[in-house]
DNA sequence: GCCGATTTGTCCGTATGTATC
DNA sequence: CGATACATACGGACAAATCGG
């Protein structure tokens, strides 16, 4: 259970939205009724409302309220975002997942990886590679290369399970941030070999950064997705225009 | 310019770090250094600092200080993202933008609209069909579906020139909210049409819904991008697993 | 290991401005 | 016009993490 109160108001309201308690294009109560329903500060309910509004749940109506703008969707195909990871994926669509290593070795940086990764030539890092399957389908090859230093004593077992489990839970440290990159590639042989990709010949390609808790980029990571079953889901919240210019989203 | 106060640290915290006036890694002066800094609260800075992270310019360390995180980037392709829109895009890499009308018309919502679009069967819509050359070279076929009543006097003029800038600036309308949702598809007859595809047979495609400041869809787009110029950027903080489960993100 | 200084995290109360009705 | 509701901003209090002595 989440030990601050913004982030207990944010949950709640999150899951009576998911629920349809709060109506598609309701207003929620006003920031001073639900100060008296949660017993809290102004300050800590819009905190909560902001949250939302970054989710795409909720939209603020200066001097009006706070509408409701989230619609339940039907999943189809397998999505990601900045919400789930691919077990949890797997759990929601009661898909079963199952990983497979096919590459585990340490190398060390140089100036060719460097350039595309970030990791300064001579960081010691682990390579692993990895296919993704749901429900038996192969879906996605990861290519890994993680900081040695960062995470001691990685092994190609516990890459089988979950990398992040023991990350967070075995040796403590935190993820924090993820600068992603989408992009679409011909499919490379190794793609042939590791995915079913029928008569797919490109993919979908999402290049990762990821940062811990002490702002050390400890993780580098390309997922080649097959295309059929890649669905990226993001929400946008506009920001006035840098001044003396057009438009800015979507033009 | 920005009436308000945090806007204006924002702005001018992200210049600096984006001269690299704060280096990679290196840590902000502390919060309360900014306070006396930009003459304001700590909640003000606190405010900027957490755009700021948002952004994946910052990390905060707690009892340590915000580090930065942002790494300029050799821009290849076109990128887009939350920030920028094609004129932008277009503006910053020095190239020519030029959109093409190939359809415009008037038509209502029916069932099947619906079920794709979430506008309710008999809604008045514009019905819009652009393609955008960048330095000549055609890369995105937008087909845009615009409330009518939200837009009123759309022409097919204005949409050859820009219709957010319609939409903000002769009616006044905030656009605020857009989520978007991205997949990767087979080139249509019409996509190889419209765009110079050369032997690609596939698309990256963006799919949106935007909303206005009264919490209203005003729009639903779908962006089919030539795959060689897609880039799409994003940036997820993490935020804790939601009680029992594993990990979160990417795992 | 302890303690104190520094720094970020959470929360509160209040005041004022602005938009809506 | 007044009442309501969101937006910005301030100042203060205490907790939690970090670091140096």
């Amino acid at each position: 259970m989440p030990k601050s109160k913004f982030e207990t108001i944010y949950r709640d309201l999150k899951q009576k939205i998911e629920s349809q308690e709060y109506l598609y294009q309701e207003l929620l109560p006003s920031e001073n009724n639900l100060v008296s329903i949660y017993d809290c500060s102004r300050n800590t309910v819009r905190r909560a409302i902001g949250m939302l509004a970054e989710d795409g749940y909720v939209q603020s109506l200066h001097g009006k309220g706070v509408r409701v703008i989230y619609q339940p969707v039907a999943q189809t195909n397998f999505t990601i975002g900045g919400i789930e990871s691919f077990k949890e994926s797997a759990a929601r669509n009661r898909k079963h997942a199952f990983t497979r290593v096919v590459n585990f070795t340490e190398i060390t940086s140089d100036e060719r990886i460097f350039r595309k990764t970030g990791f300064v030539p001579g960081t010691p890092l682990y390579y692993v590679q990895r296919v993704r399957y749901l429900n038996g389908t192969p879906l996605i090859f990861d290519n890994n290369l993680f900081l040695r230093t960062a995470i001691p004593g990685l092994t190609r077992e516990i890459c089988q399970k979950s990398i992040y489990d023991y990350i967070e839970n075995k040796i403590g440290m935190q993820i924090v941030t993820s600068k992603r990159t989408m992009t679409v590639e011909r499919a490379t042989p190794a793609d042939e070999a590791y995915l079913e990709l029928k008569d797919f010949d490109f993919l979908a390609v999402v290049t990762s950064q990821t940062f811990n808790a002490d702002g050390v980029m400890f993780e580098y990571t390309q997922s080649r997705h097959r295309p059929d079953y890649f669905c990226f889901q993001d929400t946008a919240v506009r920001r006035k225009p840098p001044a003396g210019g057009t438009s800015q989203k979507l033009a």
